[in-house]
This record gives C-alpha cells, structure tokens and sequence, in this order.
DNA sequence: TACGGCATCGGCCGAACGGCTGATCTTAAG
DNA sequence: CTTAAGATCAGCCGTTCGGCCGATGCCGTA
C-alpha cells in the first residue's frame, strides 16, 4: 500500500486505520504526485491510495503514468478525493483507476475498496455511482419527442453533432445546402433546439451519436 | 426494510445480519416477487433487497413496478443475486435499482448497500463496477491537449457545450461579451477546433460535461 | 385519384459567430 | 524587479447561421 496525499493530517488518519488491519502493510507514504510516481515505481506496492489535489502531479496524472492505458503491467490505484465533482470521476476512470472514494466515506468502505482494488475489483463512493448508474441506465429516451425525426434528419443530426458545418453536411450527404437548412429547421422545431449546438447535445446525451 | 428471496435460509440470514444492526429492521420477508410487491406497496420500507431469482415476479419486474421510470414515489431497491451475468446488472440498472450485490460479498458491503440506498446513493459490487467502469472508460483517448485549458476556459466550454450563446455565457459567468469571446479564441486554438459545436464534441467525448 | 409525408431546391435578411489586433490589471514565478 | 500567464475588456469585419417565404417531385395510402 502506498498512500500520497499533501494533508499531512489526512496520510497519518489512513495510516492508522491501515496499520491496524491485519492484511494491510503501508509501504510508503509521500506529499505530492512526483515522488508518488518515484515511490511506487520504487516499491511497487500491491494499491496506491491517491488524493487528486497534490502538488508537482495530480492524482490523475498519476494515475495515468501508474495505471493508464499503454502502461504495462499497470498498478492498482484507488483515488480518494474530497470534491464530488464528475470531471474528476470520469477523469480517475479514464486514467485507469480502479476504485474512486470521497474523504466523508466511512472507513470501512476505504477498506473495502482497498481489498476489491487488490483483487482488481473496484468500488466506487455510493454517491458517485448512483450519477454513473444514472447514465448507464437511460442512454435512451432524455427527451422524449412529440414527434420523432426522420432517418434523413438523424444523418443530419450526426453530422452536426460532430461540429460539421452546412456546407460540409451538404458535401457529405450529396445534397444542397439548402436541402441541409430546411432539414435544420425540421430538427429544430421537433427538439426544440436554438441553436445548432443544442442538437449536438442532444445528440450526444441520447446516444445518437458515441 | 424488506427481504425478498424464495430461499428460506438466504431470508434467515439476512433477517439474522440486519436485525443486528440497531438502525435497521426487517419490516418483512417474503418468498415471491407477487408478495413483494404487494408488500412493499403496503409498508412503504425504506428500502427493498430483492433476490432476482424468484417465482411468480422476477426481482427485475418487481423493481420496474417499485422504482421503473414512472413511477410515483419510486422506492429504493438493491438487488442481490448470486449470478455475476451482465444482463442481470444492466437489467437491474435499467429497472431503477440503487444498489446491485452479489451474494458472495461480506456483510460488511451488504450493510453499506443498504445504508447507502436509505440515502438515495447506489453501491454496486466491486467485482460488478470494475466491468461497469470499463464501459464508460472506454470511449477515452479523446486528444492529448498540448496545452491544458485553464479553469475559465473550462467554465465556458462547459457553457458553450450546452448550447449556450456567446451573450449567455458572458451573463451567466458575469463578465462581458468581449471577454467570453477572447477566452473562446484561446479555447479555439487549444484545441485546434474550427467551431463551438467541435468545442462542445470535444467536451462530451473528454467527459467534461455529462 | 387525391392527399399527406418526405426529400429536394432557391432566395432573402438579421443576428450570431469567429478571426484579428490591441489594451489594462493581477498574480505567480524567476 | 522583471517577466509571463491568466482574466478582463474593446472594436472591426467577413462568414455562417437560423428563420421565413415558397417551390418541385416522389411515394405510399386512403
């Protein structure tokens, strides 16, 4: 186990609690993401326990040189952060983190995610995954339509979401830029839409577009 | 609390776990999803832990007819099945459950489920969500930026993905029309986009906005 | 056959956008 | 103290967008 955090206060708390379990052995324990890196290549410690906000590299810069996509033989990494905030929950998970947990947990989920990060498992702060689940579970139907667009429409539709200009749209499908506007106008009125971009995230919210 | 579980010793068991714990209590048990719904339509539990295997109703149904997309007054369900199968967790997903456990974890996570879906959170298996979490990892990669966006950019990106105009933006950020427009010149050549729905692409793709 | 939905095209016009140059002020780093 | 980076603001100007009007042709159905 290998703990960084620049919080004195908070590396010494999980210390403790780490230190009184019988399966678990802190290795090291260090203030900021550069001597993270060193430390764990150092070490190799079965989980790292990451704060985000660290000096020199944050927790997901870390996490992406320890654990990241392209990394072999990659460690196991749990991110414990005090802001719920998603940038930083999408960001841990692309990095390659295998458990996200916020400071308010109680300590029994902290070892809990600990022991399911060293079987490669992840466990993830109750309060995060119920918005994760959220975005799992309706990938379909965020608005529903009172009437539906029409397949010509959706190419349309697509190629905006991608940032595709009228002209570009209309070289693409083989058709006017005239014919690409008055569909724009059909799929406006039909979402509701104001401005182009507002398609675009509807686009991407519905899963029209991935 | 209700149990719902069509094998006498699992109900036992959980009856025995749970009755331990001073802040919970077992409201009712039954062995069938008929009965369970009627149940739970009649006790009003704070939450529902239901098996998924079981006559007359599957856990599945009985969760879409307690906490489906439409209903009134949805209740919080955890599911709890010994099948690690992926139909079941999206199933369940889908069916509004806020919590998904396997049967093989500890009574410590099946307490932590349950205490989280008393406050509206979901906690899911480790062994689930590191599965979860590779398919929402999975459209990564979206660009390596050779210049990271500061916060102020990142405010208005986050606007402009969301189908705000330049004028909206400069409102809700408090600042000027002009201002918006010069950080929105940086944000441009940053991400080397040549318009703001390549802006607001890039933010849905790089999890920025959700 | 007549009707309606869909796809296709054109023009006009005001508003919004995007590129450009240049400026002040604060804060952090060297 | 000097320098660099970030946030703030301003004007100009050409392009694109979006709304609005109208029009033609195809096709399936009533």
């Amino acid at each position: 186990m290998l703990i960084a955090d620049d919080q004195e206060l908070v590396r010494t708390g999980f210390q403790m609690i780490l230190d009184a379990q019988p399966d678990m052995e802190v290795v090291s324990a260090v203030s900021d993401g550069a001597a993270a890196v060193a430390e764990a290549r150092r070490l190799r410690p079965d989980v790292c326990l990451l704060d985000i906000r660290m000096p020199k590299l944050d927790g997901l810069e870390v996490t992406r040189l320890l654990a990241g996509p392209g990394v072999t033989d990659p460690l196991r990494v749990v991110i414990v952060t005090t802001f719920d905030l998603d940038e930083y929950v999408y960001g841990a998970l692309r990095s390659g983190a295998t458990g996200f947990l916020l400071k308010d947990s109680g300590p029994t989920l902290l070892l809990e995610a600990i022991r399911a990060a060293a079987h490669g498992d992840a466990l993830v702060s109750p309060s995060v995954t119920v918005r994760l689940l959220q975005h799992l579970a309706q990938p379909a139907a965020p608005k529903p339509l009172d009437e539906p667009l029409t397949d010509r429409e959706l190419d349309v539709v697509r190629l905006i979401a991608r940032g595709r200009t009228n002209q570009e749209v209309a070289a693409e499908l083989f058709v006017s830029l005239s014919t690409v506007k008055t569909h724009l106008g059909s799929i406006f009125t039909k979402l509701g839409a104001r401005n182009r971009v507002e398609i675009a995230a509807w686009a991407w919210e519905s899963g029209v577009v991935n």
